[in-house]
DNA sequence: TTAACCCTTAGAGTAAACTCTAAGTCAACC
DNA sequence: GGTTGACTTAGAGTTTACTCTAAGGGTTAA
């Protein structure tokens, strides 16, 4: 019976490419992966969690470096609370900014397609 | 008395770098730009206008390739008009769809910062 | 025991969208 | 008339985020 989670079953998991995760972890977004006594890392339901945290700040558009900057906080403890809470705050402006200027786009564009609708009619 | 925009001002007008406008010639996205007897490229309104149209395409995020592609349509004149709704129809749906996720991710990250607020209260 | 298939690493390759460099032309100012 | 500065081209370099390859070791199924 499969106690650990391997990188294939991570990969499954989290629908993340075992590259993409190796890779995830030599630029130090994943930190700390247990490995069994053959060198293979195994994973924990904690780094499920913490990794689907980081598929959330990439798809807000938030850089890698900013995501490895946030791992390096948390990795120092509590003490870094604050710190961490302002990168959060400072993304959130971004997008709510992206968000306002797509969807000003969106009108613009559907007023295109119905330009466009005109033409046909 | 300038007649004519320059590459210089059109980079100005259109906050693009001169590099970037001829990239954008090189890959087709810009088409029939007039030359002087010197060979320098010269710019018109129409210009601005179309590469007003491209950096809102861009800001919605669609890709330069399907950029190029609209402008290829573009310039094989009035039958092409329904495919290129199409085409901004479809990115429409894209658009909205991130707009949603977006806003979902905002929500679950104001979540966190409130999270972060209750530590130190 | 040997094949099949997992894992490991370092490092090379890829794609998108620029961004920059080198080498050269040309018009304008002093 | 020489130098400055803007323009031209082809093509090399950069950044981000993967994605893949090569070379090799470990574990399990027939």
């Amino acid at each position: 019976m499969e106690v650990f989670i391997n990188i294939q079953r991570f990969s499954t998991l989290t629908n993340l490419s075992s590259h993409t995760i190796r890779y995830y972890e030599k630029i130090g977004v994943l930190k700390h992966i247990a490995r069994n006594s053959s060198g293979h890392r195994f994973f924990t339901t904690k780094d499920i969690e913490w990794i689907e945290f980081v598929k959330r700040l990439k798809e807000m558009g938030m850089p890698l470096d900013n995501i490895k900057l946030y791992a390096d906080l948390r990795e120092q403890g509590e003490s870094t609370a604050e710190q961490r809470k302002q990168l959060l705050q400072e993304h959130v402006v971004i997008l709510e900014e992206r968000i306002a200027l797509e969807a000003l786009h969106l009108k613009k564009i559907k007023e295109k397609i119905l330009y466009y609708e005109n033409l046909n009619g």
